[in-house]
RNA sequence: GGCGUCAUGGCCGAGUGGCUAGGCUGGGCUCUGCAAAAGCUCCCACAGCGGUUCGAAUCCGCUUGACGCCUCCA
């Protein structure tokens, strides 16, 4: 098996992987919040994930990769309501709707950017009882506190014994001097404290009974209660968005910690934010895209339509720890890129096998091999792919050679890291009316043909150009002329 | 204000103490009736200022700038 390198947040450095039980993996990472339509910066996230899942599956690890729903208890300020509450007045709904809509959204637009579903998807409002009871466990250990129906964590109890601050490299001296001072935290015994358990008001719709009043769980906890119950006291890989690593993340260790007195996670990954004109994603601020607006180019940002397969490659080019400015040159560059390597890829099948190789495959495999086990560096991958793109089309002109056995082996090399890992799909033959329009083309090549033997050049290069004009390129090449529909 | 990350050629984006990233764009050549495609090739960058080193864009310090988190966020 490989050795693969992963950065590890925790640490700030890469470390070797090493699963907790040898051939599997845990993976939890933390899911949408579904009060509104996923946009490409949520995708980002869970793309990278995917990517990450798959790499995995590829190396031949039994994977359990877990990927929570939040539908409730998701604080939005302190006014004691969450979003999913909120949402669901606004626009007269009840909460499991708002909840079944965006949830339905989500998994649309994942399988349309042929994300591989977890293997557990599992929600928050479905592990009520399993939150309660971590809850008491907490208090239990003396290291939360009741007040009027609501239960908060003790920050700085636990941080007598514990670090809180060991993901975020936060001193919580220094979180102490500079808290704003909010407006309705009276009930909290410091600002730091976060809500266990959060007393429901009579106008609050989402709500279930406790010990300690009826009420609705805090957001931190369901990721605890959950991870804990599907991957053990302590897993693998604990992932999310590089804005969910305070507090979230943090206060996830130390709900762990306070239950269990272990560290959960051995490895915490995170992805880094899609920008656009250099600002953050966000759904509060705006500045975002969705992917159906991509799929239809009704954006200001984009200037055409652009495929999920074109955006999954223009994410893959960059590393999943560095920023990405999304901008319709760079998707424009992409959508080219990604045309190429498609050609290429469709190409290998028409490449004839020679009695020797003039090309080193193995070389070329292992670099491809280096470059995913380097923390999953996908540009490099896609660097070396292109690479094979270009063997491809100087075996295609004869300028060099593969055996049989080379050439099996460059073929399932493609064919592994294009659509195995990276997830790609090839948009040519996934086309229902390709045969047909393919059949409409020959025709008019014949009839171009035709055209050239008898010097009509007029003919032969109005074909050419008005079939460009629909996106249809002609080559012409020494064994007759080939297209390919862009 | 505090903490942190990053500053790479026309654009997007990797990476490394000395050796080619890659894609897109632009120039040249081969091929072609002309093109396109493909191949070859050119333009060879690393914010600024100091320091360490035989050697730094890569390590250290400072400056400037951008972004992220500190409040819900993937």
């Amino acid at each position: 098996m490989q050795t693969l390198t992963i950065y590890n947040s925790l640490t700030n450095k890469k470390e070797i992987f090493k699963p907790l039980k040898e051939g599997y993996v845990g993976m939890y990472v933390c899911g949408p919040t579904v009060y509104s339509n996923v946009h490409l910066g949520n995708v980002r996230t869970f793309m990278s994930f995917d990517m990450i899942y798959r790499y995995f599956l590829h190396l031949g690890y039994k994977v359990r990769y877990v990927r929570n729903i939040t539908d409730a208890g998701h604080l939005t300020d302190d006014s004691d309501e969450d979003k999913i509450s909120t949402k669901a007045r606004l626009e007269k709904l009840e909460p499991m709707e708002i909840v079944q809509r965006y949830t339905v959204d989500f998994h649309q637009i994942l399988q349309k950017f042929n994300l591989i579903p977890p293997s557990i998807e599992p929600t928050a409002t479905g592990h009520i009882v399993e939150q309660i009871e971590a809850i008491k466990t907490i208090l239990e250990n003396g290291l939360a506190y009741e007040v009027n129906g609501s239960v908060y964590f003790d920050v700085l109890k636990y941080n007598e014994t514990e670090n809180y601050g060991i993901l975020s490299k936060r001193k919580i001296e220094d979180a102490i001097e500079n808290t704003r001072v909010l407006e309705g935290q009276s009930d909290k015994k410091n600002p730091q404290d976060f809500a266990l358990w959060k007393k429901a008001e009579p106008k609050h719709i989402q709500r279930w009974d406790s010990p300690w009043g009826i009420g609705f769980p805090g957001w931190h906890l369901e990721c605890t209660v959950m991870s804990t119950k599907y991957l053990g006291e302590q897993f693998d890989i604990h992932g999310g968005g590089m804005d969910l690593k305070f507090p979230h993340h943090e206060c996830e260790i130390a709900q762990s910690q306070a239950c269990n007195h272990v560290a959960p996670v051995k490895y915490w990954m995170h992805g880094n934010m899609l920008t656009m004109n250099g600002k953050k994603m966000s759904k509060s601020t705006g500045n975002n895209i969705l992917p159906n607006e991509i799929f239809t180019g009704d954006n200001k940002n984009i200037s055409k339509a652009y495929t999920a397969s074109v955006v999954r490659f223009f994410m893959m080019q960059a590393h999943y720890r560095s920023i990405l400015d999304f901008s319709d040159d760079a998707i424009l560059a992409s959508e080219k890129g990604y045309n190429r390597l498609m050609e290429a890829v469709n190409l290998i099948n028409n490449l004839k096998p020679s009695s020797s190789s003039s090309i080193d495959i193995k070389k070329w495999k292992q670099q491809c091999y280096d470059a995913m086990n380097d923390d999953f560096n996908t540009p490099i991958l896609i660097a070396n792919l292109f690479e094979g793109v270009k063997f491809i089309n100087l075996i295609n002109d004869g300028k060099e050679s593969l055996t049989i056995e080379d050439l099996n082996k460059f073929k399932t090399t493609i064919d592994t890291f294009v659509y195995d890992v990276l997830g790609l799909e090839n948009n040519a033959d996934g086309a229902d009316n390709s045969n047909k329009l393919g059949g409409v083309v020959e025709i008019l090549l014949q009839l171009r043909k035709e055209a050239r033997e008898n010097k009509d050049w007029a003919l032969s290069d109005r074909i050419r150009d008005e079939l460009i004009a629909l996106g249809i390129q002609l080559k012409d090449g020494k064994e007759g002329t080939t297209f390919s529909v862009g």
